[in-house]
Order: structure tokens, then C-alpha cells, then sequence
DNA sequence: TATTAGTTTATAATAATTATAACTATGGAA
DNA sequence: TTCCATAGTTATAATTATTATAAACTAATA
């Protein structure tokens, strides 16, 4: 909680109830909500949330580098929370979006055939490691 | 035309006066459109063409492979239209989506922690040569 | 107390995409 | 030729994520 607080005020977010409670849901899952499943996880502790807080919490969170914006998904827009640079799987089979630790050969080069490059996002698709070990388990029997 | 029209064959898509436009406008386009530019192209030369089909031609062309679907812009979805595998820069000023020629380290390996993996898509976000120039320009003024 | 800025909420507007059903063209069978 | 079936196209409506707008609320301060 004072935690929580304290990460709100580094980045110049003032730290209210809601904006405490977001942050919060994102610290607990890590499988990149969208802002549908945050309004949901809220509506539990915060009845009266409204949608628009969320869309504004997360645009300011994005702002101010808390989270970043993940377009993996085409129905909607994903939220990362986690300091390090990282890349993701998007399981085709759960839908779930999963970090991986996996650092591209051009990550720190700053300039490629010209253009300057700011950010990198990467992401496989493929089947998760949970769903495969599902896949064995359903064959054996 | 002709090789417009064995280009669909061979995917087992059945070349309709459409299908063949849209293509032709894929093939001559290199920046990766959304369904509007498609359309808006379209019309200048079969003007009753319908945004339905385009939808619906642009769906048969990602499942015959004809086409990757990029999930890059959060508004809406971008088509890909060349054969071999290579990564994306979004241009933040200009908006453009320009392909890269860089390989991933990671390109031909099929397993990550686990996780089955089948496809790789990668971007960075930057600014482009052609906008990076026109700074230059604009500065020297 | 009154005021102000910042935050939250409710509501409406926008826009990409999908669903549905009607229409059209084509090619084969009778 | 005419009829029919199928695939493809079109028009229209429905769905849904997101943004815009304005009103209501909160907390701090003069």
C-alpha cells in the first residue's frame, strides 16, 4: 500500500484511491489485462468505478511510464507492468499473453538502415507451455 | 494480370474481378494499409466495390497465407503483403509502417521456455528515414 | 465559507469490425 | 435455352473498444 503509493508519487501521479487500486490489480496478475478484466478485478473492491477511470488511469499510467501498451491483441488494448524490457507469447490456444525473457540481437542499436529507432516490441505466437503439458495429459488417458 | 490471377489460383482462391484488384493495389502498396486505404483505392476503379468485401477478401487472403495480418496500430489492423519473413518500424511522426530487414536471433528457434512457438512478430517504434531527413531540412532553413 | 484544481462519473459519440440477409454472376444439368 | 446451385458481392444493422464531453464530486487552500 505505502508502496504502491510511493511508485505513484516517483512518477508524478497523484496517488488516489483508484489510481492505488489499478496499480495494485496490475502488481497481482501478470498475464496483461485489458481494461475490461481491470474494471472487473475493481468493480469487487470499488462498486462504483467507472469505465472512463480506468481508460483514463491507464492512458495516464502510460504516460508517465508506468505500464506500457501492448496492440497484440486486435480486439483490444493490453496493459504490461513490469520495469524490464521484455517480449511476450501470445498462446493462440488460451488467448493469454505470457513474458519471455529473450533480448533481440538489435536491442540496443539505436539506428537501423537509417530510421531511429525509440522502442522494440516483440512477440512470438505460439502455444504456451501450460497448454502443451494439457495437450500430453489429454493424450495419455 | 495474369500473374495476379495465378497468384490466387495457387492458393486455391478463386480470382474474381475483386479479389484481383485488391491484389493489385496490395502488390503496389508498401506501406502495409488498413482496410480504408484499401477501399478508398477501390473505389477509383470499381466504384460500388463494397467495404464488406474487403473485409471479407483481406480474411480469405490472411487464411490462404496470402497475407499477415499486423496488429501494430492500436486503431486498426494493418495487412502485409510480401513473402519473406522481416520486421516493422512504426514511424511515430509519420505513422507509416516501413519493413526492416533485420532477423531475430531467435528467428528459427521453435522453442522458448517451453512455449511451442510459430510465428515471430517484431516492431520497433521510431521515427523513419524520410521524416529524420525532412528535420534536417526544416533545420537548415 | 468560498473557491479552485484535479479526479471521477455518467452519458453520448465515434469508428473498426462482424453478422445477417438479400442480391448477382457463373457454370453445369436438364 | 432455361433452371438451379453455389460462390461471391453488396447493403444494412449490430457489436464493441475507445474517446469526447460535461456534470458531479473531493480535497486542499485562501
Amino acid at each position: 500500500m505505502e508502496d504502491l503509493i510511493k511508485i505513484l508519487q516517483s512518477r508524478n501521479i497523484h496517488p488516489s484511491h483508484q489510481r492505488i487500486k489499478i496499480l495494485e490489480i496490475l502488481e497481482k496478475n501478470e498475464d496483461h489485462m485489458n481494461v475490461n478484466m481491470i474494471y472487473e478485478e475493481l468493480l469487487k473492491e470499488i462498486p462504483t468505478i467507472s469505465k472512463t477511470t480506468v481508460y483514463n488511469t491507464l492512458s495516464t499510467f502510460a504516460e508517465k511510464g508506468l505500464v506500457h501498451c501492448l496492440t497484440i491483441t486486435p480486439e483490444e488494448m493490453r496493459y504490461d507492468y513490469r520495469a524490464n524490457p521484455h517480449h511476450h507469447l501470445l498462446c493462440t490456444r488460451c488467448g493469454r499473453i505470457i513474458d519471455v525473457d529473450v533480448q533481440c540481437r538489435y536491442a540496443d542499436t539505436m539506428e537501423i538502415d537509417g530510421h531511429c529507432i525509440e522502442e522494440i516490441q516483440g512477440y512470438f505466437k505460439g502455444i504456451c507451455r501450460e497448454c502443451l503439458s494439457h495437450d500430453k495429459a489429454q493424450k495419455q488417458k
